[in-house]
DNA sequence: CGACTTTTTGATCCGATTCAATACGCGTGG
DNA sequence: CCACGCGTATTGAATCGGATCAAAAAGTCG
């Protein structure tokens, strides 16, 4: 029994390791949520077993009740349109928030489902929001969170709506890039969890166009790829190629 | 002075009526904000004059201060890229709010400007906060507008991203027709108060696609233009050709 | 190992852009 | 009041990027 409480130490700490370096980094920290307030946060959190590949916490239409937050793993959501035909509408990586848009309408626009073997938190929303009445500087950062979704999916927008394939592809790779690196991956070389169907999906292209992008990308020695292992060479070319693109006239305004 | 009484009642009133018509609406109404509170809020409501065509009540890089919503008029939202091009973000209808995506960096990721005469309320962002963590159905309220503004984001994401020309425009005027509807207006009449080149622009396209395609469903008798001037003439085929047109194959999930 | 899916590569086709020119709308000043 | 000039909108012809169709190659899994 007293090589108990060792025990019991290490596994709490790793659990506010999980909140603090993970998933709700964006959601707890950056704000300041310290000592008591941050425990309890932790008290709604749920953490869930595990997601096998294929998996889907939740689906199209299904009742809102809980954000989710991606510990491991990754998760694509994507809508359903009436011809049966799915529109990926976002990748999501450890540390993201997915369900977010779920509360306008009370339940869920898209469904989600795991890339890859994914652990998660499920964060009850009822509980989230009546806690952040409470507490100043989570209400806060959830509005943020919510605020850089929109400025994200604005970027996104921008992006696909005018940009070349070239550009689109860019985007997609310096996106995941920042965003692994912001997490503590390697910002230059990782592995798509999605398929080439999938990335094509999102970008608005065909598959056959994702392919012979990614062979073209790897002749001009901008990245270097091995089916889904991607290694990132030219980091600046690729910055330029989105950078440059915007066609419009600068008289406009 | 006997005579102020009744002159102010209804000035009041008026004031009231304004906020539960048009720009506030969805904020303070559909979960119910009654009497005091809804009084509380309309406190801290800033109701300035109107912009004149071409104003910018905010620019790029201002810091963030207050959210915007528009009672009468129209603004378009854009960014500017390095090499000074504008990248139409959105436009803005009576009722809307503008400037929710500052929230996240403290400073606006976009500048707005008037595309006519229009007015407008300001609302202190920290005050709002300050007085949502008070009122729970006001915190609600506010994310679940945020949560609308990222669905109808990733809406035009799935737009912008895989469609052709012709859907791109019916999607526009049929948001335009259905925004303006919700806010009293005819749905299927309007002027255009944005120019051909703020269109293709927001749409990915370019002016002279634009301008063909007005022509195209003119002659296809979907609509009436003339000039700024526009007649919804057969809503429904409009929206066929918008849900129609998702083309990935439905075994993909 | 063999069936199936995913990815790549090649050839052709079509939609949207681009370039170029004309028409329209509107405010200014003669 | 009309002529002029400038920005905005429309129309036409040529070009190009990406989709589509078709087929081979590489993975994946039972």
């Amino acid at each position: 029994m007293t090589k108990n409480t060792p025990e019991k130490i290490v596994s709490l700490s790793k659990i506010k390791m999980a909140c603090q370096s993970c998933s709700l980094y964006q959601l707890c920290l950056p704000l300041g949520l310290h000592g008591e307030d941050l425990e309890r946060l932790e008290d709604i959190i749920k953490r869930s077993h595990p997601l096998k590949k294929g998996a889907t916490p939740f689906h199209q239409g299904d009742k809102f009740e809980a954000i989710y937050a991606i510990r491991s793993g990754s998760v694509k959501t994507y809508t359903i349109a009436d011809d049966g035909s799915e529109q990926i509408t976002g990748f999501h990586l450890p540390g993201e928030l997915v369900g977010l848009d779920a509360i306008s309408e009370d339940n869920h626009p898209c469904t989600a489902k795991a890339l890859e073997t994914t652990s998660y938190c499920e964060i009850p929303f009822h509980q989230l929001e009546d806690l952040s009445g409470e507490l100043p500087s989570l209400r806060h950062q959830l509005l943020k969170i919510m605020s850089k979704e929109i400025t994200h999916d604005a970027n996104l927008l921008m992006l696909l709506g005018k940009k070349t394939a070239d550009e689109r592809l860019a985007s997609l790779l310096l996106s995941l890039s920042s965003r692994l690196s912001n997490r503590g991956f390697s910002a230059t070389e990782f592995n798509l969890s999605m398929s080439r169907n999938d990335i094509a999906n999102y970008l608005g292209l065909a598959v056959e166009t994702v392919s012979r992008l990614f062979t073209r990308f790897q002749d001009q020695g901008l990245v270097k790829v091995d089916g889904k292992f991607v290694q990132i060479l030219k980091n600046d070319d690729l910055k330029a190629m989105i950078s440059e693109c915007v066609q419009s006239d600068p008289k406009m305004a």
